[in-house]
DNA sequence: TCTCCTTATCGTCAATCTGACGATAACCCT
DNA sequence: AGGGTTATCGTCAGATTGACGATAAGGAGA
């Protein structure tokens, strides 16, 4: 099988689909680039995988880098392998989907331009293939919000049913009736762990405060595409 | 962010996991490594990407090389990167996922020794880090299963209601009620398309031949772990 | 040919789940 | 105190599910 002798050498990268809910929109960590090719023009942010350093470190690598913080919810989404997808050489880029709650800052990249937050749906044509990561990123988190707990990755630490429920809303794109979807989402098992406190961030009545459980599949899932 | 000059070269190749239902079991495909490291054990059919070619050109190459047989279900399931997983040198490996009906014979690759298809259940350590890649990509089959009409990917092309049934129990380790899976699954919109014939291929009353339909996504699911 | 065996397919029924939506509860503001 | 807002609980009819009985339609052997 391999003959180390005579691989045909790559260069392999990472890119990062980075997503958040703020203001009302879904939003993914875009940086401008500063070079050649596809200068001046958005990209996913990304970079090369280290010698001596696994995919999925330099995956957490870039992340911590691009968003300063850790910890955030990390999972490879698939790798771009055509030949001519980089004009300059033979890259294949395996790309990452991260899920992060509202930060407070885009934070400057270390490298890269500057970087900001962008709703996808405002998202136009970006540098290499990375519209369509992007685009794939996007439907496997719409995806995975019906049978994971990943909408709480959305959320703070702490969260109510209403700011979950918004999640869903936002990322989804529909409305849901919050009654139905407060009774499907506490009813699975091992999703929402109460914290006992209750908070009134919006004038009505205060809402109890959840933490995320240990549940690592809902059962039953939360459809799309239905009232819940 | 990309600079084409120093970036430190990788080998990267493809590995298969190709599974298919035969004699009551799940197997897997495997050949018997000729050569060091490893040398005599089973491994994953897979190789070199070339270099005018693209990742899932080059899984679909290889897969037709060691199965002999074209249009076979065949999507990514991971790439794997760990720095010493091949100890020879620095290899990135993105591993697919076929799924196929009941082949003829194991057929001889072109330039790996013996393959042949192994029950999974049987297999034991594989080369490099092969046997998380089969887990990976046989719980990637159990999961699909649910949701994808995939279930007939392990089929030839007509075939009848118990031969989906016993794919899904095979797979899933499970005996399911043949009445009300064979309501479930007729009910699902655009999984099966009726060919009018029949075919009575067990002694029993003769059974009503199917053809896979158009739905990509099963609406409602075949959830595991229930007597459907 | 008739009976038995086997598998396919259709029905029934109670328990559960779902979606629509009414009713309260518990806060804020004026 | 009253009105507005959000949270949470309840109700109810219709759909779905799992368990399982009943019937259909073939083959094998008496």
């Amino acid at each position: 099988m391999y003959s180390p002798s005579d691989f045909p050498p790559f260069a392999v990268t990472v890119d990062l689909v980075v997503l958040t809910v703020r203001s009302d929109a879904l939003c993914a960590l875009l940086v401008r680039r500063g070079e050649a090719p596809f200068l001046g023009r958005w990209a996913l942010p990304g970079g090369f995988v280290r010698v001596s350093e696994s995919v999925d470190a330099a995956a957490a690598r870039e992340l911590a880098e691009e968003t300063g913080v850790t910890g955030l919810h990390l999972e490879q989404l698939a790798t771009y392998g055509e030949p001519r997808r980089d004009p300059r050489m033979r890259v294949v880029s395996v790309a990452y989907l991260a899920l992060a709650p509202d930060l407070p800052v885009p934070v400057a990249g270390t490298d890269a331009a500057a970087a900001s937050w962008v709703p996808v749906s405002e998202v136009s044509s970006l540098a290499f293939d990375h519209s369509r990561i992007l685009s794939d990123g996007v439907e496997r988190a719409r995806a995975k919000l019906e049978y994971t707990p990943l909408g709480t990755a959305f959320c703070s630490a702490e969260f109510t049913v209403a700011e979950l429920r918004r999640v869903y809303e936002i990322v989804w794109g529909v409305s849901l009736d919050p009654r139905n979807f407060h009774r499907k989402v506490t009813g699975v098992e091992g999703l929402l762990v109460a914290t006992g406190e209750t908070t009134a961030r919006d004038g009505g009545r205060p809402a109890a405060l959840f933490r995320r459980g240990s549940a690592a599949v809902l059962y039953p899932p939360l459809v799309r595409a239905s009232g819940v």
